[in-house]
DNA sequence: AGCTGTGAATGACTTCACAGCG
DNA sequence: CGCTGTGAAGTCATTCACAGCT
């Protein structure tokens, strides 16, 4: 999901794919580089759905979009379609990409094996921290925030237009100015914090805490039916001055 | 999502809030938590949502799955939202975790304070490595994975039920299954693998270079509209340069 | 008057189920 | 016969717009 900002409204264009969709396509895409390693030269949509993890009636939609790359009751070429999907991504071309904040994160990143394998290039590792600098991370120097204006412009053959944030929270917006000031259009944000962008730049977020917040909420749930290993209740924060009708079942820990 | 198995057709029973809610949550929790510590006693839908980074209409309906937490006419009160937000993400607990793959990424993850904060405690470190057993990371020390097991089953008070994955991705299948089978119900996945698990597991994944590939994909949309900064530029106005087919028409290769 | 809470309308995504091709 | 490709149906999510409370 994230935070992107704009994005038409939806499969406006012609050869207008769902993000649904394109959100996937890195997925089959992995599963379909796995079958090429081991000399597949076929798969049925069925199999493949099932290395990706989904299901195949969905894969075969989505594939669909992209056009009729199938074979009728032989299935998929491997190697044709990782071409056909890596050009739809965008893969078959390299893209520069800055990794901003190199601490423990960025540093996870740098040595990523995943990212030149697609077709990331770092071309920067960018920290503010004068300690930092100079010192070697997954092969590559760590420069000064000072030059990353000048970083953006100046790497070939057309500057720089993905930037990977990984500072803390604080940084993370005048980070973010920065990097689009200088040209930067899409920027994958690690930090904890809702960015703001102008038109036209697209921001995906991760979030770590928010993806364990969300698989608390079902761990609870299954606490509620099972009673199994539980964690450990604290109490609760205050109280506003209303009392609220009860909508099913309410509080229980309320201190004043 | 992810390859997570299970999870009621959606909005089953009475309590059934939406999934696309549920991970919202987490960011409205986050924005409010701010507003908390500056000690603004209420919000408007339209300011938290501005806060949050969505619309104001998609915050209230959410809000609505909740019950009415609200003053019409006035707001919401920030006290009370974060405790009724809290709850209902099951924060009010206090959710011991693992850790398995110390490396960059896992030292990233203990080092995380957004997790300490809201209810997630770090129940242990884990590393395969025997070279790293002992050390100490974020002021844990690292265990090793013969130990798995007894940590997921020992934990006062009822063992863990959440695990992180931050191992390579050969090793996450193998750790999955030890920590389903020592009773891990929820699963965090880092690694670039599709996770199979019994029915009643949770699995998230986050992966890191597919967050990239949708970046890209719609970077390459924008360069083919605007030309601006990027990789290897296609011809704005002249002939397109025929390595990379522009959209619309079918490339050349086609094996037999 | 202002702002929440929510039905109703719209839109996106998924699943079904089968026609049609190899 | 097997498997893809796809309309049609169904489900879920977002947005609209306004009634109703404070």
């Amino acid at each position: 999901m994230a935070t992107g900002r704009n994005h038409r409204p939806a499969a406006s264009r012609g050869r207008g794919i769902p993000e649904a969709t394109v959100a996937r396509l890195p997925l089959y895409l992995r599963a379909l580089t796995a079958l090429s390693e081991r000399s597949v030269p076929t798969v049925s949509s069925e199999e493949l759905a099932a290395a990706a993890g989904v299901n195949s009636a969905k894969l075969r939609k989505d594939f669909s979009y992209l056009g009729s790359y199938g074979t009728r009751g032989v299935g998929y070429d491997v190697e044709y379609l990782v071409y056909q999907i890596s050009r739809e991504l965008g893969l078959t071309q390299d893209w520069p990409v800055v990794i901003v904040g190199i601490g423990n994160l960025g540093a996870a990143l740098a040595n990523y094996g995943g990212f030149a394998s697609r077709g990331f290039r770092i071309a920067a590792l960018i920290d503010a921290d004068p300690a930092m600098t100079g010192k070697q991370v997954a092969g590559l120097p760590v420069r000064h925030s000072d030059e990353l204006e000048e970083i953006i412009r100046d790497t070939p053959p057309n500057g720089v237009s993905i930037g990977v944030i990984a500072t803390p929270a604080g940084a993370a917006q005048p980070v973010c100015d920065r990097l689009v000031e200088a040209g930067v259009t899409s920027i994958l944000n690690f930090a904890p914090t809702v960015l703001s962008v102008p038109e036209g730049v697209d921001v995906r977020k991760v979030d770590l805490s928010i993806e364990l917040q969300i698989l608390a909420f079902h761990e609870q749930r299954k606490a509620g039916e099972d009673a199994g290993a539980g964690p450990v209740t604290r109490g609760g924060s205050g109280k506003p001055t209303t009392e609220t009708g009860p909508d099913g079942d309410i509080p229980a820990v309320m201190p004043a």
